[in-house]
DNA sequence: ATGTCACTATGGTAGTGA
């Protein structure tokens, strides 16, 4: 079984190219990020003319989430318990996270908050919710054979070497030694970040900013991943990352990354 | 050349988020 995250920025946008991947790729199971649309909006018949079922959580045009899979999409759950409201008139859940059962694993699509600047309360919201999100997924590993999958746009850089230069982030997010912590601790509660396993070669960026001609330059940054419970990590076979797809006219700015199952 | 893109609301351009 093939599963791949990608950060879509705007399914209503992109939906042709992402059908058109998942075939040419073989994904049984595809994570979207930033679909900004509404439910109501979401492109589903082009999905499903293709043999997709599709599981989409979307308020407007800002986030949203979803699932798309050819071999089940069962117990779809919007949101985690726990997970952090924010606004600062009405706070409200933000459709960042949303789960169902594809396959027998069940599937995780996660858009974490960019943080905006460490001194904006964007950043102690996104310290929240990957926190919050860790104690959801610990009891989700909890249980013996448990297959879960936590894959989405981390918006968190690990390692100076997953950015072409760190410096270019000194005083910024991604960076903080606090979202490293939070984005590390996933490996106390039991997970594996199988990518890295598979893919441990510096520079394997997975988004490069349409600006300042960043993806031609090569300025990219590793910020897409996807971690494993331990039933499910033993089945990885292999990972890999699209950067084909993020060529030519009318990409994201994120591309594909794919982790690959036996059975 | 601030070498971008997609959204909304508006009204033919400005604001927001990334």
């Amino acid at each position: 079984m093939r599963i791949a995250t990608w950060n879509i920025n705007s399914v209503r946008a992109r939906a042709d190219r992402a059908v058109a991947w998942l075939e040419r790729s073989g994904t049984d199971v595809l994570a979207l990020q930033e679909t900004k649309c509404t439910d109501a909006q979401f492109p589903h018949a082009v999905f499903e003319a293709a043999g997709y079922e599709v599981a989409h959580a979307g308020l407007n045009q800002w986030n949203g989430v979803a699932i798309v899979s050819r071999v089940g999409l069962e117990d779809v759950q919007v949101g985690f318990p726990e997970q952090p409201e924010f606004g600062a008139d009405t706070p409200v859940v933000e459709a960042r996270a949303i789960g169902a059962t594809c396959g027998g694993v069940r599937v995780w699509s996660l858009y974490v908050p960019h943080g905006r600047s460490p001194q904006d309360p964007h950043y102690a919201y996104k310290l929240r919710w990957l926190a919050a999100l860790r104690e959801a997924a610990q009891g989700w590993a909890q249980a013996d054979g448990a297959q879960v999958a936590l894959v989405g746009d981390w918006n968190v850089i690990p390692y100076d070497t997953d950015v072409w230069d760190v410096t270019a982030f000194e005083g910024g997010t991604h960076v903080t030694q606090p979202e490293r912590d939070a984005f590390f601790a996933f490996a106390d509660a039991g997970y594996t970040e199988v990518t890295r396993v598979h893919l441990p070669q510096e520079g394997k960026y997975t988004y490069w900013d349409y600006q300042q001609l960043c993806f031609p330059k090569n300025k990219g940054l590793r910020i897409d991943f996807a971690y494993t419970s331990p039933a499910l990590t033993a089945r990885v076979t292999g990972a890999s990352i699209d950067r084909d797809e993020r060529k030519g006219k009318g990409a994201s700015d994120h591309v594909p990354v794919v982790v690959d199952l036996e059975g």
